[in-house]
DNA sequence: AAGTGGTCTAGACCACAAA
DNA sequence: TTGTGGTCTAGACCACTTG
């Protein structure tokens, strides 16, 4: 282990001490400097690996505790999530976008789980429909601050999550996936069966941890039979 | 901008930058040295700010290319796939498992879209039931290479879920999210309403890239009703 | 051929948490 | 208090790609 070490093949070895219980689960390993000695590289080549290791859920590490191995490796993985208008384009189908619905409400008529209570005194609701070729793709069902979106910012045309993307990057939120079966006024726009299972994103966007902005949306986008998210691992 | 520059400070001074379009999307912006010698720091400072954006999709970074800020922002989700068992933990609830169905097929009696063609001659599928506090929690239908797990592992008790996660790990692979609805058989087992829209997730596991194993498995999640990945962004 | 990002090194100082 | 990870620096060489 002379010479080159490249913080990948310093990754690999630690993995496989990891698989082959060298390095136990729970266990401490050895601190950074003494593996950059083993190894023959430098101490940050090792941290490199090591925090690459970290970020995968492998090792947990902490100042002065040492780096341990976790008792239970998390999977994880990350996945894009597309403008709509691109995820439709990269299907090669032509994209189209409707604007449905376009109205402030106060918070005192709106009966929705998705809007924070801490939030403005009135929200935007915008429901829009996203096409593929002509074929109903997405509806999407979002609540907007006003203070972030003036009411002359027009949704007519660009796709609201696309404003969003360009515009508000870096914001903290939360994002789940479920399924739900189609009512009548989804199926309809759909183009589908009531009852039919679809794929639900539901996202909500806030302002950046440190920053002075709070809400700033939330989207519900509800997909046209078949759709399915994918990832790579 | 002299003294101790943290690479964070050096990422918020970049993403500013994009925001306030003086680095307008789609240009090239300056070199890693320019903006060392700019901003009073190494440039190793400045690599780590910049890899840190191009991985969250806001800048795109090639040799020789440049870095040039991304036309399409994209929005990336860590999400954690937890073993199920600790999954139904979490919740608060008490995991159980039952195997139903362990066996071994050849690959000229399989028709499932799930498994590889060119994968091994023959294929153990084990199905299970996943509780929580004695209620369904989820059904998993899995496809395993039996030279990874010979038939002499057990999953009478252990999940094969948590057997993986814990014996290949760094593994490659892709993952899907979509939702069906219930048939019978399901219905029956996730004690639901035939015709309830159900979230699956399907998993395909491969040896990493560099290594000599091949198709490892292929699993099919199907979860009871309400159940939503979560995850923050 | 040459410019730009990718990475390694050796050394240093700091921040955090455990003893 | 003190050990361990987190990070910065200055310099160097390499790898990829584009002109």
């Amino acid at each position: 282990m002379q010479g080159r070490m490249s913080w990948q093949s310093v990754r690999d070895e630690a993995l496989h001490r990891i698989h082959s219980q060298i390095w136990p689960a729970g266990t401490r390993i050895p601190d950074e400097a003494a593996l950059a000695a083993e190894l023959g590289c430098a101490r940050a080549t090792v941290n490199r690996a090591l925090r690459d290791l970290a970020d995968a859920g492998l090792l947990e590490r902490r100042r002065r505790g040492g780096t341990r191995v976790a008792l239970t490796p998390v999977r994880k993985a990350v996945f894009t999530i597309p403008i709509i208008r691109q995820d439709i384009e990269a299907r090669g189908h032509t994209a189209g976008y409707t604007l449905l619905d376009d109205r402030l409400l106060s918070m005192s008529d709106i009966s929705d789980a998705a809007v924070p209570e801490n939030g403005p005194e009135t929200l935007r609701r915008i429901r829009a429909l996203h096409s593929a070729d002509d074929t109903a793709f997405c509806l999407e069902d979002r609540w907007l601050n006003p203070k972030i979106a003036p009411p002359d910012t027009g949704f007519e045309t660009l796709s609201a999550n696309e404003w969003l993307v360009r515009t508000v990057n870096y914001a903290a939120g939360e994002l789940s996936v479920g399924a739900i079966s189609a009512g009548l006024s989804i199926a309809r726009h759909l183009n589908c069966e009531p009852g039919t299972a679809l794929l639900v994103l539901e996202r909500t966007t806030r302002g950046p941890a440190g920053g002075t902005t709070g809400f700033i949306t939330a989207v519900r986008l509800i997909y046209a039979p078949g759709y399915r998210i994918q990832t790579a691992l």
